[in-house]
DNA sequence: CCCAAGTCCTGGTTGC
DNA sequence: TGCAACCAGGACTTGG
């Protein structure tokens, strides 16, 4: 799953390459994949258009292009969904196997030619193109969870009266985003803080625990590249290394590694949970 | 058949 | 009583 470590591995990928290259074909849409834009809108606007930056918000990435001519700059904005792959490749060699969703050609001076694929399983992922900004839902996320501004403070006015239980709060991109399924469960057992507590009940001091535990956990994925446990792969299509370092995820019915107890599985907001009865509080 | 899990959407409940 | 905020659960997607 592409949660922020994932996609912050993506992000640094392609800021290494994409600046500065020029769009000049768009091979292949999927248009079931495209929000608030069709697909000759893509086909129209992203040839020509030359990549500035490659920012993140979350789970989203923000490619920030130009047009010759005119000083507002268009976005591409991209999201991953569960199952989805961004791989760059030299002209010539495409990985082979179906689920290409998107295809993007571009040049770059002084470098060559480039071959952007967006590939997804499932198309839960979602990709958008507009002008003056990114994709309007992104006004909706709360700071970004590992680069974000926000402190204790911030968690502890979030959570306020709140009687969610605290993993779906973790899992609520509006107010950090970037978490998912894997990354909460990890989280929560470092902070020894149980998915099932309502969020509202916790103590300061266990929100400043927990305040820690989101961005050490979150660090930790970027340093080892992110999560492969399904299939995730970075722009070269290399697995990351954080599934050998996973505590609780998808370790349901094994030892706890704290305290030795049978880990325990539960259902919160609709997805599968595995936590420690026992060191979980 | 169920499960995995991102986001979006709907409908019901809560509480001011 | 009215209304917004909150919260739970379903839809969507494909492969194991």
């Amino acid at each position: 799953m592409p949660e922020l470590p994932e996609v912050e591995t993506i992000r640094r990928q392609l800021a290494a390459v994409l600046p500065g290259a020029v769009f000049v074909a768009v091979e292949q849409v999927e248009p079931e994949m495209l929000r608030d834009c069709t697909a000759v809108e893509l086909q129209q606007k992203l040839p020509t258009s030359r990549v500035e930056e490659v920012g993140r918000l979350g789970k989203y990435l923000t490619i920030r292009l130009s047009n010759r001519g005119l000083a507002e700059s268009s976005y591409l904005t991209v999201h991953l969904g569960m199952t989805g792959q961004l791989l760059v490749h030299g002209s010539q060699t495409l990985t082979p196997g179906p689920h290409l969703r998107f295809l993007f050609r571009l040049e770059k001076e002084n470098y060559g030619s480039l071959a952007l694929e967006f590939r997804d399983i499932r198309k839960f992922g979602c990709l958008h193109v507009s002008d003056g900004g990114p994709a309007p839902r992104l006004a909706q996320l709360g700071p970004d969870a590992l680069y974000g501004e926000w402190d204790a403070d911030y968690l502890k006015q979030r959570v306020r009266l709140r009687k969610t239980p605290l993993k779906a709060f973790l899992l609520d991109q509006r107010h950090l985003a970037g978490i998912g399924n894997i990354y909460a469960d990890e989280i929560l057992w470092w902070a020894g803080l149980s998915p099932l507590r309502p969020a509202g009940g916790l103590q300061p001091v266990e929100i400043e625990r927990l305040a820690v535990e989101i961005r050490r956990v979150l660090g930790e994925g970027v340093r080892l590249l992110g999560c492969s446990i399904s299939d995730f792969v970075d722009t070269a299509g290399n697995p990351g290394g954080f599934q050998e370092w996973l505590r609780v995820y998808g370790r349901y019915g094994e030892k706890c590694l704290r305290c030795g107890e049978v880990l325990e599985r539960a259902k919160v907001a609709g997805r599968g949970t595995t936590y420690c009865p026992i060191c979980q509080t």
